[in-house]
DNA sequence: TATAATTTGTGTGTGACTGACACTAATGGG
DNA sequence: CCCATTAGTGTCAGTCACACACAAATTATA
């Protein structure tokens, strides 16, 4: 049995949950109650349990945090250098999640002294190796955005193209062109129009959806070169 | 100490070794002599120290397996179905990695039976879920030559534009046009002339070597869109 | 109820890049 | 010396990316 032989470390899974608030790419964060890092910020996680797969230790610690389940997860990177935690040996694999802006509030988990969205670009100290984790999962957010249909996932159902693009603009950090973006978006032909018009201030403005059935072709093509 | 409250998985590096010989985009397995699945055909891997992060793992299992120890290594993705591995819970953290054609012959480790280079386009049926790993390796390996300088890689540090095609195409599976090929190359100003030629059969061929200080640069932006 | 303010929505021209395509140049072997 | 083999080169047409300014529809206000 060789599975014996071998000194075991312990796994935890790891969430960077983004969502858009306030028109601003917000993270959610957990304040540790407990040693070490006690009263510090840190990236919500736990240990697997032995017989879950990753991905569901990822959703069950999002669904503990968040009170949501169907939202994007992709697996990040593994991160197990000895010495990340004071503890002993942890390596933790992580994910990030999307959430749509406005659908919840947080909710603090059982080892969580508290929880609250903060701005990716305004971040207290965080934890453990958590501010390399997540400087990572940033980029590969920013990075997704550009190829892949991922920026519907952090909008509601529907949406304008004006809502559209301040996403991508808070994400990516930069200013776009509307039109620029508007022939992009439309000739992608990853959204459609629902009929509908948000009205309030201004001229009305055409509601969207995404396409359900555009994110396998979508993927594979980039969308901003 | 709340580490003691969790069972603890083992966690095990898996290596894809890719290379290039005769033409043809091969990688690394071994032949397992113990049980579970005792015969068959596998990546090369084994169980993490306990005190070894992840990457020196990776490397210490690249070593043994080939003897080489300074090529290109990144990681997959990391595999962690509870059902897996008949033994136990074994969650495995996949790297691949790339080594220049014909520098090395494989050496057996200490639980493999046999090592032998198999061409990705005619595998044997292979043990555990590695069919799977190594189909997502191979997907990503495509995957990043497009759009970035990996590819020089797999080639001896000084190589012909023939052979630097010959390469693209074996990885990617398709035939490339010559021209473009060499414009998009030479544009993408990653490699210079040695000033040697290689001779032998037909027309001698320049020598290139890939410039080291180009890689970050080279990162950024696609190679081949 | 007219006017101003706000936000949506639209088209073109220019430069850069992609991809298709065929011949000449340099060497080695017979 | 001729032939076989492989290396190396340029152009044209179509598409794509980017810069750029004004009219249309509504709401708020005078």
């Amino acid at each position: 049995m060789p599975l014996a032989d071998h000194p075991r470390p312990s796994v935890t899974v790891d969430v960077i949950i983004f969502t858009l608030r306030d028109g601003d790419l917000q993270v959610l964060l957990i304040r540790r109650k407990t040693s070490p890092f006690q009263g510090m910020w840190a990236i919500p996680g736990g240990f697997v349990g032995i017989d879950e797969s990753l991905e569901e230790a990822a959703l069950r610690e999002l669904e503990e945090e968040t009170g949501v389940r169907d939202v994007y997860l992709e697996q990040l990177y593994t991160f197990g250098g000895p010495d990340r935690d004071p503890r002993g040996r942890v390596i933790t694999v992580t994910y990030f999640a999307l959430v749509p802006a406005n659908t919840l509030q947080p909710r603090a988990g059982d080892d969580a002294a508290e929880a609250r969205w903060w701005s990716v670009y305004n971040l207290p100290p965080l934890a453990f190796d958590h501010a390399d984790i997540l400087a990572y999962a940033l980029q590969r957010l920013r990075y997704k955005l550009e190829y892949t249909a991922v920026g519907f996932e952090l909008l509601p159902e529907t949406f304008t193209l004006s809502e559209l693009q301040a996403a991508y603009e808070v994400i990516l950090g930069e200013k776009l062109d509307k039109r620029n973006f508007r022939r992009k978006i439309l000739s992608a032909e990853v959204i459609e129009e629902t009929g509908k018009y948000r009205t309030g201030e201004g001229r009305p403005a055409k509601l969207y959806r995404f396409r359900d059935d555009a994110v396998a072709e979508v993927k594979a093509r980039r969308l901003f070169p």
